[in-house]
This record gives structure tokens, sequence and C-alpha cells, in this order.
DNA sequence: GTTGAGCGTT
């Protein structure tokens, strides 16, 4: 499951029915609904009647049901529905999962929820095992319910369990299609660099001239970051340190502009004026 | 029974 979709609740028909409308509403593009066996653990479809879903012979229980949508057109479900607030909604805000590393060999998920508890709601949090002693791997995976959680979490550094924790987009995640996160920056002119305004409001950009080594993008809000935290990922050339560096930076939490050390590949976070 | 950069059995 890469996605973590929030439960909703919906409500019933007098005669203990559901409408495939009143899903819809809530979820645009569903086709039906589904529940895991608790016995057997499989998925089981939830009878589906001319619009009307009808209750398991066990009535609808105290489960979470899982929303259907058709194979086909699952993923275009977003750009064929653009007229619902709650598509343009996820479209934007869609949470990510996060690989949290470095946590301490004795940290436990529950350890690790109740601490991003304090950001907001996670709808999962993993804790990698070995699988034959069950001992942490050092890692894990949180994703958050919340944008503005994620965006919280993600502009600061954290010690858990008394130890300095390194957090980012996994490279699973890392998705290629948006332009900005595979190009180099180094190619890049100002006008193009005017095209950070994706993430949030830029209020200057510059390219230090005449040796063009740096290049500098300025929002208006030190919140965009977490948008973009994720072009550290631009290798640096054959420097094991300069990885390093890159890994620091990219955590330092305040930050008022993002500037691009653009001969190394490498992002410099700085604050100039603080 | 150990370790310390990494990228997720389902």
């Amino acid at each position: 499951i890469s996605e973590y979709i929030r439960p909703v609740e919906i409500p019933l028909e007098d005669d203990g029915t559901v409408l495939l409308s009143t899903v819809t509403a809530h979820f645009p593009g569903a086709c039906g609904l589904c529940d895991r066996n608790p016995v057997s653990q499989c998925m089981r479809g939830v009878r589906l009647v001319e619009g009307i879903l009808h209750a398991p012979d066990a009535g609808w229980g105290n489960l979470v049901y899982v929303v259907n949508y058709p194979k086909d057109n699952k993923r275009n479900m977003d750009e064929t529905d653009a007229s619902s607030v709650v598509n343009v909604k996820r479209a934007v805000q869609k949470t990510s999962d996060l690989i949290v590393l470095g946590l301490p060999w004795t940290t436990t998920e529950q350890d690790l929820e109740e601490y991003f508890s304090a950001f907001g709601e996670a709808l999962m949090v993993q804790i990698k095992k070995d699988t034959k002693t069950g001992h942490s791997k050092g890692f894990g995976f949180v994703c958050f319910m919340a944008y503005e959680t994620q965006v919280k979490v993600m502009s600061q550094q954290h010690m858990i369990d008394e130890q300095w924790c390194d957090h980012k987009l996994p490279n699973s995640k890392q998705s290629p299609d948006k332009p900005l996160r595979s190009r180099k920056v180094f190619d890049m002119n100002e006008d193009e660099l005017w095209q950070f305004c994706q993430y949030g409001e830029v209020v200057d950009v510059f390219i230090l001239k005449p040796f063009r080594v740096f290049a500098c993008v300025t929002f208006a809000d030190d919140q965009v970051l977490p948008s973009f935290i994720h072009i550290s990922y631009a290798e640096p050339k054959h420097n094991s340190n300069r990885k390093k560096e890159c890994c620091k930076y990219s955590a330092i939490g305040i930050l008022l502009s993002t500037c691009f050390l653009i001969q190394e590949f490498v992002i410099m976070h700085h604050r100039p004026c603080l």
C-alpha cells in the first residue's frame, strides 16, 4: 500500500444499506467497497446491487472498509474528476512515506509513534526488523495523515531515544516526473529558477556572476523547504565527504533561502541574516 | 548477545 487514506464515516440508509453515491461523494471515482476477512485475512467485496451496497451477513461490524477503484483508471482519477475539492486537495497535499534513518536499535514502533504523535497523527509507523531475530535494523518509515505534519517533521532534526536521526523522502517515493527533481541545477538560468514558484511564492532569484557558482532562490515562506528536500539526492561527484555534508545541510531546520552550489551538485541551505 | 550506512517480506 503506497497511499494512506484517512478513514471516513459513511452514513447508512434507513434500511442499513449504503449508497454507492454516498461513498463516491467522499471518494470520487470509487466503484465499490471491500474489507478484510478477520479469519482468512482475504479481501472480500461488499455486495453491490444497482448502486446499493449491502452489509455482509454479520452486519457492517466495527470494521474499516477499503474503497475500491476501477483498475484501469485508478491513476487517472485525479484528472478525470477535477471538479472534486477532495481530489484537488489530495493532489496538492498528499503525504508521503518518510524514511527515518539512524534509529537506536532499541527504538520500537510504539516509541516512534509516540515520538511523532507530538507533531500530528501518523497513518503508518514501521520499524524494519530482521525477519529471523526480530531485531530492529535501525531504520523505519512513517506516513502522516496531514501534509502539514509532514512539513513540520521534515523541517527539523529529530532526537529519538537520545539519538539524532536522519529523515528524508525514500528513494522509491522520489518521483522522476517532476522536472525540477531531476534537473541538474547547473543547467538552469535565472528565468528557469523562477520555476521554483511551483513549490511556493518565490520573492527573488539570482545567479552569482561572473563565476556562476551559486544560484539562490528565496521563498516567502520557509515552510516551502520540505517540498524540494529531495533535490539533495543529486549525487555529489566522487566524494564521500561531500555526501555527508549534503545530508547535514538538508537536515537544517529553519531556512530563509536555499542556495545551490552548482559546480558540485550539492545543495546548501543557509540562513543569511539571523 | 555484535553494528551505524542505508531504502519498505506482507
